[in-house]
DNA sequence: ACCATATACGACTATTTTAGTCGGATATAG
DNA sequence: CTATATCCGACTAAAATAGTCGTATATGGT
């Protein structure tokens, strides 16, 4: 299938989750993984990722937590995405055991790729400032007890 | 990450190689599968629902095989993928178990959806009749023997 | 100084999906 | 009748994904 992963996903709450709090404040790997139901260790993994790849700050002890790196309308799902996913290819010619061994005389690859280019092209003109209308839902915060 | 299956990969391959040979003469599952370097049983499985799917017709018995049930210009990608993995959805948000549970209140599911979009669209846009240049590759017909 | 709270990181297990295999039933041309 | 096919389901193997755990380290507040 063409899917996203769940990984992915919880980035792109995250990131938009960042991009509604106040700019100063941080919110931590718990704060947000309550705010919507995800796994907090798994959520956390990946805003490391997002730190690493420098589009989030993170700031350690009591009172810290992730901030945005940048504004938030400029920063796309495709960057999002492929800071933790890495790059994508929608073929799957070059795994880890070296290439697919018929890539030398493939003729489906070309045209394949110029549909991941339009992918690419369609993941970055979603701007994390794009995304959702409304603030982060309230449905599950009495969960937070 | 966001790739192909094998499958799907393998069914792009197998059809392109149907609309190359000549139109009446069907081509069996081993010979398709030894033209390309694929697992002839998995690939049969593959054309078979193909078939199933209405984008092949094919033919019992000796001198029998897989032919394309219409025009290769009438065929897209996006056709022989969605019979092969079924509907694409980008995102997760229903699974076998049910839906994701914070889909009612989520806030990237929708500017994904439009993403989603586009990238059918982008699959749709590529015609087996577009597909490849030249002829079936050469290089391993001699592993036929 | 101490403590509660947080990030950071790696190793681990579990679950799910994908890939590939096997065995047998049915159809059909020669 | 036989060689060659499709057809179909059940099975195993391998890989990717999802989630967990333990531990080290940083830091603000008391
Ligand atoms: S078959 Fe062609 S497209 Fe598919 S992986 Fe191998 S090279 Fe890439
Ligand atoms: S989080 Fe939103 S987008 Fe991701 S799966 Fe659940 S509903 Fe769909």
């Amino acid at each position: 299938m063409v899917k996203l992963s769940k990984k992915a996903d919880y980035g792109l709450i995250a990131v938009r989750h960042l991009s509604q709090g106040e700019t100063g404040k941080p919110s931590s790997a718990k704060e947000i993984a309550r705010a919507h139901g995800m796994p907090v260790e798994l959520l956390a993994k990946v805003l490391q990722k997002l730190v690493k790849q420098g589009l989030l700050v993170s700031h350690h002890g009591a009172e810290g937590g992730y901030a945005l790196a940048r504004e938030a309308s400029s920063m796309t799902a495709f960057d999002v995405i492929r800071a933790i996913e890495g790059p994508i290819f929608i073929t799957s010619c070059v795994t880890v055991r070296g290439e697919c061994e018929q890539a030398p005389h493939c003729t489906v690859r070309e045209p394949l790729s110029r549909v991941n280019e339009v992918l690419a092209q369609a993941l970055s003109s979603v701007r994390i400032s794009d995304l959702g209308g409304g603030l982060p839902p309230l449905v599950q915060l009495e969960a937070t007890k």
